[in-house]
RNA sequence: GGGCGAAUAGCUCAGCUGGUUAGAGCGCCUGCCUUACACGCAGGAUGUCGGGGGUUCGAAUCCCUCUUCGCCCACCA
C-alpha cells in the first residue's frame, strides 16, 4: 500500500486495489456485538436490472458520506444494500428480450417465463452493484438482499398475513389503474398525471320520448360505447324536468336513464355527464349509488371488446374514439367540440396512457396507517430535510387512497392467496406456508394468478433485511435505521409506506431523518433521462476523473434541496472542480510525503514554545475546520462542510503554511522538526476531514504519512476532534496582519508593474503594533513571499513611493525611483481616498441620525464610529502620500 | 384548480435567528513554466441581491403584492 507516489495522480491506479483492500480487511461490515452506538442507512434499492446513472451516483455518494462520517465518528456505522426485483420493469425487460426472438411472454407460458427472467437477473442483474463499489460505496456486501429472495419473500407473506388478519387487506371490485401495454393494474402512485391539450366533444343524446334531447360532454368519446347513464346536478334548473326520463343512446339504440347526483359540477362541460361504470371511478361510484350496470367494453389491451357492437369489435381505444366522433356527426348529434387542457395518467414505466378499468384486485386499507404515520410525524419520531416536505408528506397521508397491491404480472411475489375449486366450498385460503388442499373440504386449490405490487416487498426492507419476521440480533440492533437518504421521487411511493410499515409490524418509525436531496439535470435543467440522450455515465466518469473526482464534484455543487448541474456534452468542465482539486490533494500529498521521508515528531512532543506563528496559525486555523466540517456535516450540509475543507487545505494550508514552511524543510534549519511535525499533524486532520468525500485519495496519502499504527485504514481512523489548546486567537489575527501586508506588497508590485523576478525594497512606516511585532518576526516570510530583498519598519517615508495604507494606519511604501509613473500612482492614491471618502461621508449620515445612536445597541454603534475614525485616518493618509508626490489636485 | 419551492456576479450556488465596503468556485482580464502542482502561482475586474410597496434607526435577510421559472397534488366528465 506505500509504493512511491506517482508523479502524476493516476486515479485509476490507486482506486481500484485500494478497494479491494478495504474489503479484505472487512472495513465495512459490522456484527451487531461491535461496539459503538449504531448507525444504519438502508440503501435504497436499485433496480436489479439497472445501470448507474447520475442519480444513483450523487444519491449513492451522499450516502457514503454520511456512512463514513459516522463510522470515523466510532459509531457502529452500517450501510446495508440490495436490489429490487422490480416486478413491471424487470418483466418489460425480459419481453423485449422475448420480442428479439419474435416471442411474447404468452408464447412461452408463466412458468418458462419465470425462469427466463431468473436466468437472466442471475447473469446480468446486480452489475449496478459493483458499479457501486468504483463509486467507492462503503457497503456491508455480506448483507446485500435481493427483494426476491426466499429471505425477503418470507416476511412478504407474513406481512400480507398480518395485514389480512387484521382486515387490513382486502379484495374488491373497484376501478383501477390500468395499463394497456404491461397488461397490469398499476397503483395510483405509479402513474404520472401529465396536462396535455385534449378536447372536449359535446354530444347530444336524445330523449327516449322524443320530446327533445341533453346534450353531455365527454373527453373520451369511445367510452360511449359503454354508458349506462346521464347524470345531472339535482338541483341544476336546466334539467330538473329531465330526471327519471330516458335517453336512446345513439350508435347502440340503448335506453338509459337520466338521474340526479349530487357529484355533477353543473358549471363544468354542459352540466350533464354521460355514465360509465367501468371505464371511470367516478361514473362508477355514480353507477353504484343508482344501482347502473357496469359494461366494460374494453378488451386488456384497450382494443374494443365484444361488448362493443360489431364494427367496434378489436379497434383501438383511440381509432375508436374517432369513429365515435364521426358517426356523431354523421347523425348530427355532435354539437361541438372545445379544446380543452387535462391531466392524463400514464404509466410510470413504459408511458403509455392509462386506461380506468373495472377489476376485482387486492387494496391495502391505508388509513390507519397513514394516521399514525402522521401521529409519529406531529410527535417528531422524524423529521424531513427540507423541511417543508414534511408538511407535503402529511397531506398527503390524510389523503391517501387504498392501495392496490395486485398486479397481473409474472414476475413478483405470487399473492399468497387460494380458492378452493369445490363448488360447495369456495374457500378463500391466505396462508403463510403453500397449502397442499383446501384445509375445510380437502378440495384442490388453485393460487390467485396475481404477483404483489414491486413496493410491497420494498416497502418492508428496513426490517426485512435483518431477518424479520424472526427477532435477530440484527434486527434488535440496526432497527430502526437512521438517515434515509433518497429523492423526492419515492417520496410517496415508498418513503410513506415504509414509515407505515415500520409503525404497524416493528411498532417505530423506521428512521428519523429523511434527507431528500435534489436530482441531476443537464444545462437546460432537464432531468437526465435515456429518451433525451442527455444522461451522464458515472462509470465512465469514474474512469476518466476517478471516483474522488467525482464525488467532490457532486457533493460540491449540490445543497440542501437543490438541483446539481452537469452538462453531459461537456465533462471536463463539469467535473472541473473536483478534477482539480484531486489534483492539487495528491500534489500536496506529494510534496509533504517527499519531505517526511526522515519521520516526523508526534505534534505533543513538541516543545511549544519552538513553534513559529505560522505553526501556531495553521493549528488554529485547523481547529475552526474541525468545527465546520463536523457541524455541517451533523447539519446535512454536506457542500458546505466541503467547502470549508476545500479552502482550509487549499489556500490556509498549501498557499500560506507550506510557502511558509519551506526554508525549514528544505533547507534543514533549525525549525524544520517542528515545520514538519506541524505539517504532518495538520494534514493528517485535513485527510480525515475529507475522506468521507474523497476516500481514494485521502487513504493512498494517510498510508503515507507517519505516526499511524501499520496497517490502519483512514476509513476506521478517528474523525478529527477541535483541542481547545491548539485554538490561537493571537497567532490569528497576527499571521492575518503578515497575509494582509504580503498581499498589499504583492498589489503594489502589480499595479506598477515591477517584474516578478525583481525584488524591491520596502519601508512600512507608522506600523501599528502589530505589524511591528508580526514584522520583526517573520521579515524573511515577506522577503521570499513578496520578493523584498530590504524591509525598513519604523523609518521615515522614501521619496518617489508606491503607498497603501492599511486600516490601523500603517504605511506600506513601495520606493521606485526614477521608474515611478507618478501620473498613474497619483490617480491611484485619488481614487483610493476618493472611495474611502464617500464611506466616511455615508458613515457619517449614519451617524448624525439621532434615532440610530439612541435605538441600535451600542455595540454597534461603537463599531459604526470606529469604521468612521479608520476610514477618515486613511483618506487623510492617502492625501499626505499624494502631497508627497506632487500629484496635482 | 389547489399547494409548495426558487429568483443574489456571464454560469452554478453560499449568505442561519435583520447591522459585512454582499461572498465562493468556474469563467473573464493581466503577469509568471518560482525545482509539489500551468489540473498551477500571483494580481485584477464584475452585482440599484427579479419589480413595487411596507415594518425598522437599519433589509439580500422579516411582511404584503406583482412577474418569471420549477416542482408536487387534483375523480370538473
Amino acid at each position: 500500500m506505500t509504493e512511491p507516489l506517482a508523479a502524476q495522480f493516476d486515479p485509476q491506479a490507486i482506486e481500484g486495489p485500494l478497494y479491494r483492500w478495504w474489503t479484505e480487511q472487512a472495513l465495512f461490515h459490522v456484527e451487531p456485538g461491535d461496539p459503538g452506538v449504531p448507525y444504519v442507512i438502508q440503501m435504497p434499492p436499485p433496480n436489479v436490472t439497472a445501470v448507474l446513472h447520475a442519480g444513483h451516483g450523487l444519491n449513492n455518494t451522499v450516502q457514503d458520506v454520511l456512512v463514513r462520517f459516522e463510522r470515523m465518528r466510532g459509531r457502529k456505522a452500517v450501510w446495508i444494500p440490495g436490489t429490487d426485483h422490480a416486478g413491471i420493469a424487470t418483466q418489460n425487460v425480459v419481453e423485449k428480450l422475448l420480442a428479439r426472438q419474435g416471442k411474447t411472454r404468452f408464447d412461452v407460458g408463466r412458468e418458462s417465463f419465470v425462469e427466463h427472467a431468473k436466468t437472466f437477473v442471475h447473469e446480468t442483474g446486480g452489475q449496478i452493484l459493483d458499479q457501486l463499489k468504483a463509486l467507492g460505496a462503503s457497503c456491508d456486501w455480506e448483507r446485500t438482499y435481493y427483494t426476491l429472495s426466499p429471505a425477503l419473500s418470507r416476511a412478504v407473506r407474513e406481512a400480507f398475513n398480518h395485514l389480512y388478519e387484521k382486515g387490513l387487506i382486502y379484495r374488491g371490485k373497484y376501478i383501477v389503474n390500468w395499463c394497456p401495454r404491461c397488461l397490469t393494474t398499476l397503483s395510483n402512485e405509479e402513474v404520472e398525471k401529465e396536462e396535455r391539450d385534449g378536447s372536449l366533444w359535446h354530444f347530444r343524446y336524445p330523449l327516449a320520448d322524443g320530446s327533445g334531447d341533453i346534450v353531455v360532454a365527454t373527453t373520451r368519446p369511445e367510452t360511449i360505447l359503454g354508458d349506462t347513464g346521464v347524470a345531472v346536478h339535482p338541483d341544476d334548473p336546466r334539467y330538473r324536468g329531465l330526471i327519471g326520463k330516458q335517453v336512446r343512446l345513439p350508435l347502440l339504440d340503448r335506453l338509459i336513464p337520466i338521474l340526479a347526483d349530487a357529484a355533477v359540477d353543473p358549471a363544468f362541460g354542459s352540466g350533464a355527464v354521460k355514465i360509465t361504470p367501468a371505464h371511470d371511478a367516478t361514473d362508477f361510484d355514480i353507477g353504484q349509488r343508482h344501482q347502473l350496470p357496469a359494461l366494460d367494453v374494453m378488451n386488456p389491451d384497450a382494443t374494443m371488446s365484444d361488448a362493443a357492437p360489431d364494427r367496434y369489435r378489436g379497434l383501438d381505444r383511440f381509432v375508436a374514439r374517432k369513429m365515435v366522433v364521426a358517426e356523431f356527426d354523421a347523425l348530427g348529434l355532435l354539437v361541438k367540440i372545445d379544446k380543452h387542457r387535462h391531466a392524463v395518467g400514464q404509466c410510470y414505466r413504459c408511458g403509455t396512457i392509462v386506461e380506468p378499468r373495472l377489476s376485482d384486485q387486492w387494496f391495502v386499507k391505508v388509513k390507519p396507517m397513514a394516521d399514525r404515520a402522521n401521529a409519529a410525524f406531529r410527535e417528531g419520531k422524524f423529521r424531513l430535510i427540507p423541511e417543508f416536505h414534511g408538511d407535503v408528506l402529511q397531506r398527503w397521508h390524510e389523503n391517501l387512497r387504498d392501495w392496490c397491491i395486485s398486479r397481473q404480472l409474472w414476475w413478483g411475489h405470487r399473492i399468497p392467496v387460494w380458492y378452493c375449486g369445490n363448488d360447495a366450498c369456495r374457500k378463500t385460503i391466505v396462508a403463510r406456508e403453500d397449502p397442499a388442499a383446501c384445509p375445510d373440504c380437502g378440495g384442490a386449490i388453485t393460487q390467485d394468478e396475481d404477483v404483489l405490487d414491486t413496493w410491497f416487498s420494498s416497502w418492508l426492507v428496513p426490517f426485512s433485511t435483518l431477518g424479520w419476521p424472526d427477532k435477530t440480533a440484527d434486527l434488535a440492533t440496526f432497527y430502526p435505521s437512521h438517515t434515509l437518504v433518497t429523492a423526492p421521487e419515492i417520496l410517496f411511493l415508498w418513503v410513506s409506506r415504509m414509515i407505515m410499515s415500520g409503525l404497524e409490524f416493528m411498532g417505530e418509525v423506521p428512521f428519523h431523518t429523511i434527507y431528500l436531496h435534489g436530482t441531476v439535470r443537464d444545462t437546460q435543467h432537464r432531468k437526465m433521462s435515456k429518451s433525451l440522450g442527455n444522461g451522464i455515465d458515472p462509470v465512465e466518469v469514474i474512469q476518466r476523473y476517478g471516483a474522488d473526482a467525482l464525488r467532490y464534484t457532486v457533493i460540491n455543487g449540490m445543497s440542501v434541496g437543490t438541483d446539481l448541474i452537469l452538462d453531459p456534452a461537456d465533462l471536463d468542465t463539469s467535473f472541473a472542480s473536483g478534477r482539480y482539486f484531486a489534483n492539487k490533494l495528491w500534489n500536496i500529498g506529494r510534496f509533504l510525503v517527499g519531505h517526511l521521508e526522515q519521520g516526523a515528531a508526534p505534534l505533543d512532543t513538541i516543545d511549544r514554545d519552538r513553534l513559529a506563528l505560522a505553526d501556531r496559525w495553521i493549528l488554529s486555523r485547523a481547529q475552526d475546520a474541525i468545527d465546520q466540517a463536523t457541524q455541517f456535516n451533523e447539519r446535512f450540509q454536506l457542500n458546505e462542510a466541503t467547502n470549508a475543507i476545500y479552502h482550509f487545505l487549499w489556500s490556509d494550508f498549501a498557499d500560506w503554511y507550506l510557502e511558509q514552511i519551506k526554508p525549514r524543510l528544505y533547507g534543514n534549519q533549525e525549525g524544520g522538526d517542528v515545520a514538519r511535525a506541524v505539517a504532518a499533524h495538520v494534514f493528517d486532520i485535513a485527510l480525515r476531514l475529507l475522506h468521507p468525500v474523497m476516500p481514494f485519495i485521502t487513504e493512498a496519502l494517510w498510508q503515507r504519512l507517519p505516526n499511524h499504527a501499520p496497517g490502519a485504514s483512514i476509513a476506521r481512523a478517528p474523525w478529527p476532534v477541535a483541542v481547545g489548546s491548539d485554538r490561537d486567537a493571537a497567532a490569528t489575527s497576527d499571521f492575518a496582519a503578515l497575509q494582509d501586508i504580503i498581499s498589499t506588497i504583492r498589489n503594489l508590485r502589480a499595479e506598477h508593474e515591477v517584474p516578478p523576478g525583481q525584488t524591491v525594497t520596502v519601508a512600512v512606516v507608522n506600523p501599528g503594533a502589530t505589524a511591528a511585532r508580526v514584522l520583526a518576526a517573520e521579515a524573511d516570510t515577506v522577503g521570499r513571499l513578496a520578493k523584498v530583498s530590504a524591509l525598513d519598519v519604523g523609518g521615515s517615508a522614501p521619496a518617489n513611493a508606491a503607498a497603501v495604507v492599511l486600516a490601523d494606519g500603517t504605511s506600506i511604501l513601495l520606493p521606485l525611483g526614477d521608474l515611478i509613473d507618478v501620473d498613474k500612482e497619483c490617480a491611484r492614491l485619488g481614487a483610493e481616498a476618493d472611495k474611502l471618502d464617500q464611506l466616511a461621508a455615508a458613515q457619517e449620515a449614519k451617524l448624525g441620525n439621532a434615532q440610530f445612536v439612541e435605538r441600535a445597541p451600542a455595540a454597534v454603534v461603537e463599531k459604526e464610529r470606529e469604521k468612521l475614525a479608520t476610514w477618515r485616518a486613511q483618506a487623510l493618509s492617502l492625501r499626505d502620500k499624494r502631497r508627497a508626490l506632487g500629484c496635482a489636485d
